[in-house]
Parts: structure tokens; C-alpha cells; sequence
DNA sequence: CGCCAGTATTAAAGCGCTTTAAGAGCGCTC
DNA sequence: GAGCGCTCTTAAAGCGCTTTAATACTGGCG
């Protein structure tokens, strides 16, 4: 009343596990009698292969180790495709989530743990002398997270150009006073804010330039809506550090009774599942998700298969998401 | 250069693999002067046991797998608390995660397949004969949803309380005429209906009883409000089937200039992000995820360590989150 | 009919760890 | 000093699978 094993299949079909082996795991070899056999054997006992016990005999693992947050819906996502990326070259998933008590290093820890040949991280934290360590271990790919000067391979967006796309979105729809609300400390908010002021820059509107000082809250979108829209010449436009700022932003726009897209138009940044909230309906920057992991995943297996051992940085292209909270600007008076 | 052995471990350190094993693992057995040496040793080498290789020898796995949406916010909030309550006794975690391309049946039969002792699957989906079957090979635990007569255990939260706490909130607010709005088909859905017509019977409130179609989408609770608030004599207080519903049902009323919680008060279910963003700031019914996991932790454990072998199901009192959408109902005129 | 090149099958040696039963060493007592 | 009960250590047998090298068959050819 045991779990079947090999040998059970094998016994059954009258061959021996190798042959059960090679035929179960389709292997050229057996001829087609065996293979029947086997299958039919396997399929009456309702074998199933133990994967530790594969894992061990087999010299390759084809395991990808996956690191992930399991709070954040970017990750979710993420996940989602690389799920489906790794299938396709033939690679398996090991999840392992940082939570409130089980920090980076101990989530990694495990992942080491299972003979992983390979890491994708999505969004470490670790500073980056410990990601080049790891990397002397296994190939490792940080995703999402620029990691300066290190031997590990980085897919991350284009931040700069995210922002950028925003400012001439909304320059094509007429706006020239567009401001910024800005995400703090950070290398990633940095690079937003950078695309902000040299897009500005590029219009010519460098004269109209406002970066309002924020986080990655809404609070800090409804504290910014407040400064921007208390003084005599509000921005007709403005485009934030998230969708989580935005948000706040557009509530506080709506309790003041300042329409939008009509009389100010919003832009989020990372096409967040709130972005999509048919009430929200936020116009933002996505982070093309599909593409990011597509990339991570061969970054991975040209190391693995490919024998790639030089270090590469992919810096994918964002997209703008056009939703409804971005229209013409108002005619001035 | 290789990853290092639990056999290097032990000739650097002058002893058998045996030896090495036990103090490894803290077992009872090997003398302070042998532990010394092989903890020195380990620690230089910089050994990290193989997972699948302790696994294949270890009589007992000691892991939980977990079946998950990574794409639900609830679920990752179980998982959390999941990590944390079952390192309590002693076991660890392999997450599955259902995709867009990856099924319920293929995320279970991964965890099949990594001698898993026991599963707890998060708000699964399928059919309970489906359910009884799996429960026949291990241990396995519903959580989040009522399986109808089966052997499974299962560990939810008593929806029909939750919405009954809802009603009797609004009631000593003064509310009255308290509607609702529906989820549609589903057990969940029909609990939380049922819910809220005891409770409004209960307190005599039977001739206020309305109950509008809906689902589990915003885009519902908007159309619900224009249903509502668009005839003779509306509804001070509104209850809903969840959180996103409640959302479009307040963005809907905040467009029309209804205000909340002045004219309206509203209440959500599900206690998710969302409701807690600060500018929805919602009123509603929390599943207390981390009661319920504890209970689901217990269940397995029970069957795993204690022997037990009786069908248990676990119903867990919702708490009510009073936030900013509810408040006192306006004085009739 | 003997020999060869296939092809189909399998015995056996691991993979890296755990665990058990047996062994070694040691200080006692009588 | 034999005998005993200790504690500490280890040899060896797996765990369930993969893989390699060797073996057992084919039939075809000279």
C-alpha cells in the first residue's frame, strides 16, 4: 500500500529498471514492445517518479532557483512567466520566498540547498559584493535592480526612458508644465527621476521642472497633491515614482473636486495590478514583464547550456500603458 | 573545487561520515571533542548539506507542501505565516504555485513528487471527490473553503458570522435599511448571503432585506450602486461580498457625490491591500490569515506526529476591521 | 556456418546522505 | 584481571533513481 517505486513498475512489466527507467523518462533505447510494457505498467500502479531520489541519481539537476517576495504582485507575476520561460528550456522551479521572518540570505540558503544550478532573483537586496560572491557559485541573474559593478548578470528595465515615454506622452498631449513626484533614495528612483529632468530638458521645458519630494506611498502622492495644487500655477500634468504615489495623488485630486483627466492628467509607473482597477483606470509605465523574464531565463540557460561565462546587463525597454487618466491639456487662458 | 561533501567534511575532520552526520544535525550520540572538530571542519569547507540527498536518506521528509495563487495577495499572506508556523514544529515548506499556465492538478503533483508528508492547499479549487482521493495518499488540508463531505481536513472562517458581524456593526451605528450585495454562485458566496439574511432577521430587520446580484469584481459593486442609489428610497449602509466589490461601489458613490461614510457607510469582506490603502481606508471583515494557518499547521501535524486519523474541520471566527467607511446613520428626516 | 554491426536489455555502480547494529574503548567492581 | 556496563564511533546497508559498460540478441554477409 506503499508508494510504487521503479522497481515495482519495472517487476510488473518484466524488465528491468533500467529499461523502466529510460522508457519512463523517454530515452532513445527501448524498443516498442518495452515501452508499451512499462507504460502500461506504470499507468496500472499509478507510478510517479520520486524527484529527490531523480534529483540525486541524475548529474544535472535542471533546477532553476527562483528568490522571490511573495507580498509583491510585480514578483507574482514575474513568477508567472518564468514559470513558463524555464519549461521551455526544459528547466524546473524551486520557490523560495523572503517573508517577514525568513530574510534574503535564509531564502537563498534553501534555494542553495536543492541543487539548484542557477539563480534568478528577483529584486535582492543584497548588497552587491555578496551577489558577486554567490555568483562564484552558480550563475546568478538579479532582475529588476541594477547591481553596479558586479560579475552578475542584471535584466532590468529602462527607467530613465519609463519616465521618459511618460513626459512625452504627455508633452504630445499638450502639457509643458509637468511635474514629478518623486520616490526617494534608491538607485531605482534615481534613474526615474533622471529620465524626468533630461526628458524635461529635451522638450525645452526645463524652465517648468518640478520634482516634488516623495516615497513610494500614496501618502506621499496626496501629501505631494497638496503642494502642487496649493500654489498659484499648478502643473497641469504629473507623472509619478509609482502607482502607489499616483493613487494617492488621484484621490486627493478627486476630494478637491480637480478633475482628471480634464483639468490634470496622471501618469503611474510599474502597471501594478491597482493601476488596472476599472475605477483607477491609471495610464502608467509597465515594466513588460514577459520580456524581463524571457531575458533573465536565457541569461540563465546560455550559462548553463551555452557555456557563456562573460557577464551581461539587459536593460529592457518599458512600454506606456495609455489608460484614463491622462487626456489633452486644458486650454490656458 | 567541488561543492564540498558531507565525506570531506568528515576526513578533514579526522572522523567517519557517520560521525559527521550526527553532529550536524545536533543528535544525541558524538563527544564534545568529535563535535568541535567536525563543526570547525564543516565551517571552513563551507559545507551546506545536499537537500535531495538527506531527503532520499531520511526515513521522515518533514515538508509541508503548500498549494498557492501567486497572483492573490491572501495567499501570500498564508504563506507567511505557513513558513513561520510550521518551522515551529519542526518541518519545512515546498510552494506550488498555480499559473495562467499551469493548473491545480500540475501544482499538486509536484508536490507529489518532493515526498511532501502532508499538503495544505490554499483555496483550492478542485472537485471534493478530487480532494478525497488525494487525501488517501497523505494528509491533506483545505484552506479557505468548505469541502462538503469529505475526508479532508478543512480550516475557514465562518463567513456567515462575518458578514453577521458586518450587519450587526452597521446596526448599532443606526443604520436600518442595510443592503447587500451579492457574489454569485459559489459556496463562499452562498455563506455570506446567508450571512447577512439571519443577521438582519435576527435583528428584526427582515422588511429592510435587499440583496443585490453581483460578483467578486469592482465593476459590480459600481453597478450595484447605481441600482441602489437610483431609487426612492436608498440604502444608508451597504454591505458587501468583498473588498473589490466594496471599492467600485465606493468609487461609484464618490462620483456621484455621495459621501462616505456621511450619507453612506459601507463595509467590505476580505480585509485585503487594498481595503487598507489609505485613501479607500474600508471597513471590513478579516479572515485573521494567521489563526487560520496555525489551526491548518496544527491539522497536519495532528495527523503527521500525533496519529491522528479523524476528520476534523476548523471554523475560525472573522474579527471585524472598523476603518473609515463606516460611521453613524444620518438622521432621518 | 562463423563473424560482425547493429540494436535491445540489464547488472551494477553510484548520487550524498541517514541510520542501525555492531564494535571499540574505558573505567568500574569484585 | 576477568567481567560488566558505559559512552563514543563507525562499517555498512540502504533511500529510489540514473547511467555506463557489458551482455544478449538480431539478422546479414562473405
Amino acid at each position: 500500500m506503499r508508494r510504487p517505486r521503479l522497481q515495482d513498475v519495472a517487476t510488473a512489466a518484466g524488465v528491468s529498471t533500467a529499461s523502466a527507467s529510460l522508457v519512463l523518462r523517454g530515452a532513445p533505447g527501448p524498443g516498442s514492445a518495452t515501452r508499451e510494457r512499462v507504460l502500461e505498467a506504470a499507468a496500472r500502479l499509478g507510478y510517479r517518479p520520486d524527484r529527490a531520489a531523480s534529483l540525486l541519481a541524475r548529474r544535472r539537476s535542471r533546477l532553476i532557483g527562483v528568490l522571490m517576495d511573495v507580498r509583491s504582485t510585480f514578483h507574482a507575476q514575474l513568477v508567472e512567466d518564468v514559470h513558463e520561460a524555464a519549461e521551455g528550456h526544459g528547466y524546473d522551479l524551486v520557490l523560495s520566498t523572503v517573508t517577514r521572518t525568513r530574510d534574503e540570505a535564509r531564502a537563498v540558503e534553501t534555494l542553495l540547498d536543492s541543487r539548484c544550478e542557477a539563480l534568478v532573483l528577483l529584486g535582492p537586496e543584497a548588497p552587491a559584493a555578496r551577489l558577486t560572491a554567490l555568483d562564484r557559485q552558480l550563475p546568478v541573474v538579479a532582475v529588476g535592480r541594477p547591481v553596479p559593478s558586479a560579475g552578475v548578470d542584471v535584466v532590468r528595465a529602462a527607467d530613465d526612458d519609463g519616465v521618459a515615454l511618460a513626459v512625452d506622452h504627455l508633452v504630445d498631449l499638450g502639457h509643458r508644465r509637468i511635474a514629478y513626484v518623486d520616490g526617494g533614495a534608491g538607485v531605482i528612483a534615481a534613474g526615474r527621476r533622471r529620465g524626468y529632468q533630461r526628458a524635461m530638458r529635451r522638450h525645452r521645458l526645463g524652465a517648468h521642472l518640478q520634482v516634488v519630494r516623495g516615497n513610494h506611498t500614496e501618502e506621499s502622492g496626496a501629501r505631494a497633491a497638496r503642494a502642487l495644487f496649493g500654489s498659484d500655477l499648478p502643473p497641469t500634468a504629473v507623472a509619478t515614482y509609482n502607482d502607489h504615489s499616483a493613487v494617492g495623488l488621484l484621490d486627493a485630486l478627486l476630494r478637491s473636486g480637480i478633475d482628471v483627466p480634464g483639468a490634470v492628467s496622471v501618469v503611474g509607473y510599474d502597471d501594478s495590478p491597482l493601476a488596472r482597477l476599472a475605477h483607477i483606470d491609471l495610464t502608467t509605465v509597465s515594466q513588460d514583464s514577459p520580456q524581463l523574464v524571457r531575458h533573465a531565463v536565457a541569461a540563465v540557460v546560455e550559462r548553463l547550456d551555452g557555456g557563456r561565462t562573460e557577464h551581461r546587463e539587459v536593460v529592457v525597454p518599458p512600454r506606456l500603458v495609455v489608460r484614463g487618466t491622462t487626456g489633452p491639456a486644458a486650454v490656458e487662458g
